[in-house]
DNA sequence: CATACTATCGTTAGTTT
DNA sequence: AAAACTAACGATAGTAT
């Protein structure tokens, strides 16, 4: 991105983007969905096939099926600590280029 | 897709998809994201930044951002994500130069 | 400010190993 | 069964209107 004046647009657009990526893979595979955004500005987006409110219910274990493990939780943390490193590294890489 | 023999391969691949773009979502613009998948065979995945439970307590209208008990912590979350961003950004800087 | 466009880049269904 | 590959398709940053 060039800078943080259009980021309000970016930040739109990937948020349709999710949105439909979701929807996808709820029609695609018969997956059910929850995703609900807080944007940097304080404003609040929601996702919900078949409902927000089923799901979250589901999720806080009043309605079955009980959670199993949460591995992928997991994963996307280490992913998110391993780009870290890979924008640092890169990011020194330039900077010696320069 | 051919058939439903593959349903479960074509299943995984999206998930980590969605789940890569919800990433990028939340170090690029700023964003907190929660997701809750459940799929078909019965399985519960999840991601959540910065935290499952923080985003789903907040869904719920406890525990938002301003007056939070843990101040300090937050405000570390707060550098850390704005680091990442502050990388981006100087890392695209620097790919546009070259 | 919003919408449309498009070149570029990323994702993925099918295939192979 | 799981992982690598790739052609085809989809997403999107920047631009134009």
């Amino acid at each position: 991105m060039k800078n943080a004046r259009n980021l309000g647009v970016t930040s739109s657009k990937r948020r349709v983007g999710l949105f439909k990526k979701a929807s996808e893979l709820c029609m695609l595979c018969g997956a059910e969905i929850a995703i609900v955004i807080f944007s940097q500005d304080g404003k609040v987006f929601s996702f919900g096939h078949p409902s927000m409110d089923t799901l979250v219910e589901r999720f806080l274990g009043r309605n079955f099926p009980p959670p199993n493990n949460d591995v992928h939780n997991q994963q996307i943390v280490v992913r998110r600590e391993a780009g870290i490193r890979e924008l640092n590294t890169k990011l020194m890489n330039l900077e010696g280029v320069l």
